[in-house]
DNA sequence: TATATGTTTCAATATTTATTGAAAGTTTAG
DNA sequence: CTAAACTTTCAATAAATATTGAAACATATA
């Protein structure tokens, strides 16, 4: 395979494994494009790269930057924007791993927490293993949260020194 | 909130959850149903709670057993069949990453390794960043996946004990 | 200031994905 | 064996989601 093909490929790939998690498969694809890219790139040329209209690239390229996945560049003695890609997979990891736990984690967690405090007999087999159901659920989200804010704080060599070893 | 609309809120708020992560919403609704109903349900059952067609219900329950996270139940003396959902939360946890890492997290790593053995003069530039790109993109899933098979295996109070006291 | 270059918005449209429901298939009880 | 009870399938349809493209908006240059 030669490296236009690989190159191909892995947007590709990128695109459809996002879009199997719930991102747009286009967001994901530019994000590829970008990570492979030898420099930054125009709108134009993502437009040209992926054959998606100017609408849907500017769109997903905002959506990237507020996800902080992509950047703007300034390039000296040019009118349009360039943008760029983190290129360091653990950052990028841990920056979609954050977004994704404050979007749709969050939120859930804030559901758990009002449903624990459901009114009725305590001695009701029902309501009792109800609260114990979701009470279960909540201790299991918060120790995934705990788990998830380090990861995102440490830095990447704690990762690949003692992370690594402890789940050898 | 009493106990009725807690249950709903539950139902749809995972509902919800799961549609971000590209899971149908209605699979993760049967899901919560039967994660905090009391006894297992029937076809009928399950439909009437969450007004869904007989071919919706089948379809995704079949779905939810192929997870691993429903099973059927044999009730002495009954012709329909009764479903149950694992309530484990742990269990439930490690079922859904082990299918997730299998089905979507697998063909991924499998085009990286293809894409590792792109062709072209190795001193080119271009070719060395791609090969520098995919190779550490391939060594983070690497270590996931070796995480995450960790996690799968281990026993539920190794969670809660050892692990638990590491990421503090 | 006028014009060209570049960016953003969003209603219309296309695409993808989920759902229905009725017919076909299967199993059990009598 | 056969009728009733129950389950599965899948083409048609509905609903959700993504994409287009042209007009409005913004900004730099001469």
């Amino acid at each position: 395979m030669n490296l236009t093909d690989a190159k191909a490929q892995f947007i590709q790939s990128w695109g459809i494994m996002g879009s199997q998690w719930g991102i747009n498969r286009t967001m994901a694809q530019i994000h590829a494009l970008l990570i492979i890219a030898a420099h930054p790139l125009t709108a134009e040329e993502i437009m040209e790269q992926l054959s998606i209209s100017r609408g849907n690239t500017n769109m997903n390229v905002r959506e990237l930057i507020d996800w902080g996945l992509l950047q703007k560049v300034i390039v000296p003695g040019e009118r349009k924007e360039f943008f760029t890609a983190e290129k360091d997979i653990w950052k990028v990891a841990t920056l979609i791993m954050y977004q994704r736990k404050k979007r749709e984690l969050d939120p859930m967690v804030k559901v758990l927490n009002q449903l624990s405090e459901v009114e009725g007999d305590k001695n009701d087999a029902d309501v009792k293993a109800f609260t114990e159901t979701i009470g279960n659920i909540k201790k299991f989200t918060g120790q995934a949260e705990k788990t998830l804010d380090t990861m995102i704080k440490a830095e990447e060599n704690w990762f690949w020194s003692s992370f690594l070893k402890l789940f050898k």
